[in-house]
DNA sequence: GGTGTGCACGTTGTATACACACTGCACACG
DNA sequence: CGTGTGCAGTGTGTATACAACGTGCACACC
């Protein structure tokens, strides 16, 4: 399935060195579930299933550790980081601040929705009426995404997208298996778009408030 | 004199290994400026240097990128990276925004400023008469990081912190070499802690828009 | 004289070997 | 029977050895 199809920022397109094919091999699985949340990750073992020595195991451990995939615990190891339905929360309330903060400057500077949002929110109803909700759950990314790259800053930006992994894997499975939100998200999105075409600050932000704070209420039902 | 006085967020009191060695003396390095921006680091010298093998220094490399302390290039190395007039701005652009979210959630709960915060504004005024301007600097980071923990949630406060490593050079010469902004930022940080007393958000983010608007313009004038 | 090719050197990327700390269990002692 | 200590096993932390790639220079050829 290949669910974190592009880098999380850093290297541009790095060459499949081995310590790369590590990376991506690991956070995949932690994305997928193969390993549960507290497990400890055995260096030696990665590096077998992986097919390289501990060396480049060892600096994936570190990269993911660095972007909150795992916790470092001296002596013992990299455990895959438990999220709470609080961190989550935070999470959110966070992409909150970031996303609010495009939407006012785009709005400020009268730029309009950025471009290629209509094909964006065209594909997402059309994956979300063939109930392919992986495919509608990367769309949603990148609509968000594409707010933020076109209203905030590069380095804002960075930040912004440093903070996907660390709730992409639930944001998926509560678009999979919650309620079929899917006409209230579509919904929200057009309206957002509309706002800013409006230059109507107020507007945006106060629809993305809705639209942001009513997943982690829905995540906080999934985790008992 | 020793810069990064605590550790960016993660592993607690790590213990002295070889690899935090090595982390600490290379950051430290760079925040000095003993090496200059755009500057390869050799492994093998920089393991000499420190006093451990190659292995240490490279986990310490991957780090500093993933802080973007250096730039990582296939098969060359770790470049010091270079900080552009525009990214500071974006830097600054990025602290406003974060820091406002801080202020707007404090005066919204009604909370008043942090605890200690009268002890951090008196050691900085001390240290502005003495003229110790590196400690003046110190104080004043942890004014304006008091005010993100106490208002931010643990994950927006991390991505702040994470911003640190980023500016802190340039803030340090900012305000050793620049025409003395003592009595402004002194005051306006009281403007700022007052606001927050009163409960009054509007006031506290205007103080706080032409407090941090300020910095990057002065360090325009200085990259050149 | 300019340009292209080839070789030698240096540096990173990876593998492997070794040292040391921690964990858990077993056994002895109170 | 409970508790503390010792020991073996396992896995991380570090060092070192090796391989592969990229760079720069020199020399030859056009």
């Amino acid at each position: 399935m290949s669910m974190p199809a592009d880098e999380p920022a850093g290297d541009a397109q790095d060459s499949p060195s081995a310590s790369t094919i590590a990376y991506r091999t690991i956070s995949e699985a932690i994305l997928v579930g193969t390993y549960a949340e507290g497990q400890f990750l055995d260096e030696s073992g990665l590096a077998r299933s992986v097919g390289t020595s501990r060396t480049p195991v060892r600096e994936a451990l570190r990269r993911l550790h660095a972007e909150r995939y795992v916790d470092l615990v001296p002596r013992r190891g990299a455990q895959v980081r438990v999220i709470t339905a609080t961190e989550m929360q935070e999470i959110y309330e966070t992409r909150l601040v970031i996303e609010s903060a495009a939407l006012t400057k785009i709005c400020r500077q009268r730029r309009g929705a950025p471009a290629g949002v209509e094909q964006t929110l065209a594909d997402m109803e059309e994956a979300g009426a063939a109930q392919d909700w992986f495919t509608f759950a990367r769309l949603d990314q990148r609509f968000h995404q594409s707010l933020v790259e076109h209203g905030a800053n590069r380095v804002l930006a960075d930040l912004y997208q440093a903070l996907r992994p660390r709730h992409i894997r639930l944001a998926v499975r509560t678009i999979t298996e919650g309620p079929h939100r899917r006409e209230t998200i579509e919904r929200e999105h057009r309206e957002i778009v509309a706002a800013l075409e409006a230059h109507d600050a107020a507007t945006a932000v106060q629809v993305l408030n809705q639209h942001l704070t009513a997943v982690p209420e829905l995540m906080r039902a999934f985790s008992h």
